[in-house]
DNA sequence: ATTGGGTATATTGTTAACAATCGTGTCAAC
DNA sequence: GTTGACACGATTGTTAACAATATACCCAAT
C-alpha cells in the first residue's frame, strides 16, 4: 500500500515559503505608501522586523530589486525605488497595453461568483474611503486592478500587474498631487457595472479612460528629490 | 589633491554587474534551446562553468526563478522550467496583449536608423536560417521581438518581452513540432515592411497574426527530457 | 528476480565569522 | 569660520565551515 502521508502541499509547490511572505509584505507596505520612495531598507532593521536571518532578508531584497521596487546600491544598501518621470511614462504605457485586454478577458470569463466578489470589493473600497481609512483605501484601490487579472485567469499578467500597481503607488507618491488617491472608486464602480452587463469592450475602453485619467493627474514636468536643490544652487542669477 | 582613479563606471550604475551576466547567459542558452526543460542546474557545475563562487550562482538562480525560467525545488536544486499547457496558453495570451501594442508604438517611434537596424537584423536572421545555423536562427528570431520593444523605447515592456520570449522557447521545446523554429522569418519581413510604410496598425495586426500562427503550430501532450553537460556549454575557454 | 531497507555519498540549505567599504564625527590647519 | 584630512563606527559583501536532506548504491529477504 503506497500511503501518502500529508498530501496537503501541492506537488508543484515552489521552494519559496518564507521570503515570498517578506516580499509580499514589503509590496503591501509600498502600495499603502507607508514606505516612501528613497526609504533606506537596512538589513538589520528588516531582520528584527521579520524575525529572520540576514540571508532571507537579502534574498527578499534581491527579488524586490528584480521587480524594480527597491534599488540596490553596492556597499550602500537597499532603498525603496524612486521612479523617474520617464519610468513613470513607461509604466503607464505598459498598463495601457495590458489592462484593457485584462478587463476584456475578465468580463468574458467572470463567473457570477467573480462578479459578486468584485461587488464586495467595491463596497470595501467605498467603505474605506468613506471612513477615511486612507491606507486601506489605497491598498484596495490597487488590489482592484490585480483582482481583475485574477478573474481573467492569467497568472503571467497577474504577476505583471502586481509589479505595475506597486510601482504606480511609488509614482503617485512622487508625482501625484498631495491628497491624490490611487484611483477614483467611481471609475471602478463603472467598470464593475460593465461586468454586470457582460460588456467586454465597454470595460476595456473604460479601463483605458481610467488609466489615462490617473496619468493625467500626475505632474511629470519637473520633479526630482535631492539634485534639484543642488542644480538650483549652481545657477546663480 | 583629489584624484579620480577610474571614473569608467556610470555613477547611476546598479549593483548588478556580475550575476546579471550569468542570468543573461542562461537566458540566452534557454532561448537557443541548449538547455531543454527539466535540465538540472547543479550549483557546483555552474560554479565551475562560470568560475564564480556559490553565492553568485545561488543569486542568479533565484533571479531566474523569479522570472519563471527555472524552478527551485527545496533541497533538490534548480531545474530549467517545464511550462504546462495552461502556462503556455497564458504566456501567449500575455504576448497577444503586449506585442501588437509594442509593434504599433515601435512603428510610431522608429527612427530611420531603427528601421535600418531592423533590416540588418532581418538579414542576419535570413542568413542564419539559410546557412543552417539553427541556434543562431532561433536566437535571432526571438531577439527580433525584444528588438521591437527596444525600438518602442519602453524598458518595462522590454523586460517583460525578454521573459516571455524565453518562456516561449521552453514552450516550443515541449509542445512544438520537432523541426519547428520559433518564428517564420517571412512574418518578420512583412512586419519590417510595415515599418518602412509607417503603417502602425498594419504592423500591430500582423504581429497578432504572427503570434496566433505560432500558437497554432503547438501540439499539446508531448514531453521530453535529455541530459546536458553544463560545463561543456558554459565552460570558459 | 524484485522489492524493501539501510548505509554512504553528494548536494543543498544555513549559520557565523571575516573582510571591505562607506558615512560620520572629530580635530587640526588655514 | 570654513575646509581638509583622518580615524572610528556601522553596515554591507564575501567566504568558508557546518548541518540537513535527498539520491544512489548495495545487500538481504521474500
Amino acid at each position: 500500500m503506497a500511503s501518502f502521508e500529508q498530501p496537503a502541499l501541492d506537488p508543484t509547490d515552489d521552494a519559496e515559503i518564507d521570503e515570498e511572505v517578506i516580499v509580499a509584505r514589503i509590496f503591501e507596505a509600498v502600495v499603502e505608501q507607508r514606505l516612501p520612495p528613497g526609504t533606506k531598507l537596512s538589513e538589520s532593521a528588516l531582520c528584527e522586523a521579520f524575525g529572520v536571518g540576514r540571508m532571507r532578508i537579502r534574498r527578499a531584497l534581491l527579488l524586490l530589486s528584480s521587480r524594480e521596487i527597491v534599488e540596490l546600491h553596492v556597499n550602500r544598501g537597499a532603498f525603496v525605488a524612486s521612479p523617474t518621470a520617464e519610468q513613470a511614462r513607461q509604466v503607464f504605457e505598459a498598463r495601457l497595453a495590458l489592462e484593457p485586454t485584462i478587463a476584456r478577458l475578465a468580463v468574458q470569463r467572470a463567473s457570477d461568483a467573480d462578479i459578486a466578489a468584485l461587488t464586495t470589493h467595491l463596497e470595501m473600497e467605498y467603505d474605506a474611503h468613506r471612513h477615511g481609512r486612507r491606507r486601506d483605501a489605497i491598498r484596495l484601490s490597487g488590489q482592484f486592478h490585480t483582482l481583475l487579472a485574477q478573474v481573467a485567469g492569467n497568472a503571467v499578467m497577474l504577476r505583471m500587474m502586481k509589479e505595475l500597481v506597486t510601482r504606480t503607488s511609488l509614482i503617485i507618491g512622487i508625482f501625484g498631487a498631495p491628497g491624490m488617491a490611487n484611483c477614483r472608486d467611481d471609475d471602478h464602480a463603472c467598470i464593475v457595472d460593465a461586468f454586470r452587463q457582460r460588456a467586454a469592450d465597454k470595460a476595456a475602453s473604460m479601463m483605458e479612460a481610467h488609466l489615462r485619467h490617473i496619468q493625467g493627474h500626475l505632474v511629470l514636468g519637473t520633479k526630482s528629490a535631492s539634485p534639484v536643490d543642488l542644480v538650483a544652487l549652481f545657477g546663480r542669477s
